[in-house]
DNA sequence: CATATTTTTGCTGCATCGCAACAAAAATAT
DNA sequence: ATATTTTTGTTGCGATGCAGCAAAAATATG
């Protein structure tokens, strides 16, 4: 929250009061939430935003990258890392419970631009999910 | 589609004639397309087949490892590999002409479950999407 | 072969996801 | 103080995806 508070000010981004609260509510859910989801926790009490208000945020979020989209969940979380190196998030999806797990690794990023680029291809946004059990719900 | 055939034939698995379509109309698409697209190219014609009927042979064609899903895109391609070995695969998805490569990649394989299994994940199904820049529209 | 069982399809309807288009408001620049 | 850019609000709608039930087809069983 301070790191995005930093990073938006640093590139002169605003952080408005509807950005900050949906990073919020990402920031504190354990497992990734849809937009209408995101919906509801702004809905307590207060009046329930319009969907295109919370699209709009997330958007401005995913574009400063803070937060990720899980695509194979249509769903979004906030982002514990930051990406400057040439790291990659890897996301694992635990089919049990929900939780994703955030594994930056520099040795996927490179495996994989190897094999990008030994078939002629410029990446720019890779998309890593790996679904599966995660150590938790594997131990119960 | 021949081996679509012996493929079904084996495991005692019913390739319909919808079923079949679905496939051949992927199966002649340079680029994935969205299952509204699909009803639309089966609709030549003859009459239009109802959303349900293709979702339903997609998730057929998908079980049967056949067709892939491209989260990003919400869409479908027929699958050029076989998966019998521990490969997995990797989808180049070019922003420019919307085409898709697939590569398999073994060392990709073994990074991403290196990572995830030392994140104590136990992963089933990958998905590896990345976008750029495909090497016909680099030269244009 | 006739019947029972499983699998597949057709149909109606609907929940969810995501955004376009325009106007109003707020922040920023001149 | 005014003009310009950015953000928000409102209405509406297109795209995606599937549930639930009934009919039809394929398969198994006596």
């Amino acid at each position: 929250m301070v790191y995005a508070e930093a990073l938006c000010a640093e590139r002169s981004q605003r952080l408005t009061p509807i950005r900050r609260r949906v990073l919020e509510v990402l920031a504190g859910s354990h497992k990734p939430l849809g937009a209408y989801e995101i919906i509801d926790e702004l809905a307590e009490g207060k009046t329930k935003p319009a969907p295109i208000t919370v699209y709009r945020a997330l958007d401005f979020l995913l574009e400063n990258g803070l937060i990720h989209r899980i695509e194979s969940r249509n769903a979004f979380i906030a982002c514990i890392h930051r990406h400057d190196f040439g790291t990659m998030a890897v996301f694992l999806i635990c089919d049990r419970c929900g939780a994703v797990g955030e594994a930056a690794s520099a040795a996927v990023a490179s495996t994989l631009m190897n094999a990008a680029n030994s078939a002629g291809f410029t990446p720019k946004t890779p998309v890593i999910e790996i679904s599966g059990v995660c150590s938790h719900c594997r131990s119960l």
